[in-house]
DNA sequence: CGCCTTTTTGATAGCCGTCAAATTTCGTGG
DNA sequence: CCACGAAATTTGACGGCTATCAAAAAGGCG
């Protein structure tokens, strides 16, 4: 602990107990739609940040669920794996999305978190959040979209495992970074990815070699160019075709 | 409207508003955990049965989200189509399971849902669900571990549309079908399936041949017997080692 | 009972996994 | 800052699993 001295000024004070208030990613969050009286609520529930060093766990399988997290900062992926060592990976995660609602369930977390780059995450104590949201309507009403998102977006990778080829499945997946990657200000056309080929095809049901190859594919078609972990879309239409035309003609 | 003559009887009146404290799928069902007074108030809000035709919708994508569904009796698909066609089985549904989950975050159905079999619903006007949650905290926190136990089901789907082969997807679909029937008081080695060959085949991500393909194996193989829409587990212990024994040797 | 849907089974083709090796990139420590 | 070794990526060759096409058989509904 910290001596005396070193406690935060009022200032600093101030700036902890409405950190979601001041947030950049207010917008983005769990606060999103509420009034700055229940923001400052809010900010009050989720004072503690944690930072999670790139290759560390935010959590594992198994460990008892307290919180969830709002990734501040930084990227996230989130796996499974089986007892015979399969593994899974089942999201990645961008500031101001929320891990830890698969946990909800059982109070146990279901799979790992393990950040991709050196991260920070606001901790979320979830009974106090259930708690609060009784009084503030709008906050349980979003938190209860949050989730429907995410079984919303699982359902959508089922298709994608389900149903597509190889390209098609990278093509979604390059187009899908790139909106979210837009709605937080960046380029949606020049970015750097923070997961290796491996981890691509885990979460695409592919090989990374399979990874690989369509990446090289869409390269020779001009469509984007790829240099490791740097991606540029040059053809985000040509790109967006290549979603969903596989079995057109039946 | 009725003539105020035909209203329920006072018999019928308590019979109604105590719907869900009659129930047989109490323990299974948005009710767990509450106690009966809770169960009460729930029960006023879940007023409305529908019944759902065998091959008629329960609702379509894209229509008003106002109320999620539990099935109360028969069986009901989830699926997703994409502008090409391409169609998606996202879940299948049995007495007890709530549906329109995904629904609530953009306040539009994302899916169709289709009764296998003459089926009977209730109408959880989810304006109302939440509006009770926030006085009955058991309610709330249970509705959101059923929200999370479904973001734990698709990433388990995940799993398995990722990683696995056929015959281990068809082994996993058929010991989940057992474990659910067996809950709710049926054989868990002798049923009838609801859904046809290619239902099961979008659900796995597999075409329907390659369904009946694993079905025969599975046959020959003496680990089940099937008979069209008949199955009989002959060995559940040889079945659950067929669900994740590909790759033991890496 | 008859038609249509569903299921089964076979033959073939293609996509992707597997194995392998070369090359590049990255992290660590000197 | 550079050098080294490990990790990641790319590319090729080949094989296997599943999709596709086809046809026959079985089942179900009006």
């Amino acid at each position: 602990m910290l001596p005396e001295s070193f406690l935060p000024t009022n200032l600093d004070v101030a700036q902890l107990r409405s950190s979601c208030a001041t947030c950049s990613l207010r917008e983005l969050c769990l606060p999103v739609g509420l009034n700055d009286q229940e923001v400052d609520i809010l900010g009050e529930v989720v004072s503690y940040k944690r930072k999670v060093k790139r290759g560390s766990y935010l959590h594992r399988t198994g460990t008892k669920f307290q919180a969830l997290y709002a990734v501040k900062s930084g990227f996230l992926k989130t796996c499974i794996l089986e007892e015979d060592g399969r593994q899974q990976v089942t999201g990645f995660h961008m500031t101001g999305e929320l891990l830890g609602l698969d946990a909800i369930s059982t109070e146990l977390h279901t799979c790992d978190a393990i950040a991709l780059e050196d991260s920070e995450v606001c901790e979320i104590p979830f009974a106090k959040l259930e708690e609060i949201s009784r009084t503030i309507p709008s906050l349980m009403h979003h938190f209860h979209k949050i989730m429907s998102r995410e079984i919303v977006r699982d359902h959508g990778v089922m298709m994608l495992l389900g149903s597509m080829k190889a390209e098609e499945r990278l093509a979604t997946f390059l187009l899908n970074m790139s909106r979210r990657l837009a709605i937080r200000g960046y380029s949606e056309s020049n970015f750097n990815l923070r997961m290796t080929r491996e981890e691509i095809g885990s979460y695409l049901g592919l090989k990374l070699e399979t990874v690989s190859r369509a990446f090289s594919k869409l390269q020779d078609e001009a469509v984007i160019s790829v240099n490791n972990k740097h991606i540029q879309i040059h053809d985000l239409q040509r790109l967006k075709t290549k979603m969903g035309n596989s079995s057109c003609a039946t």
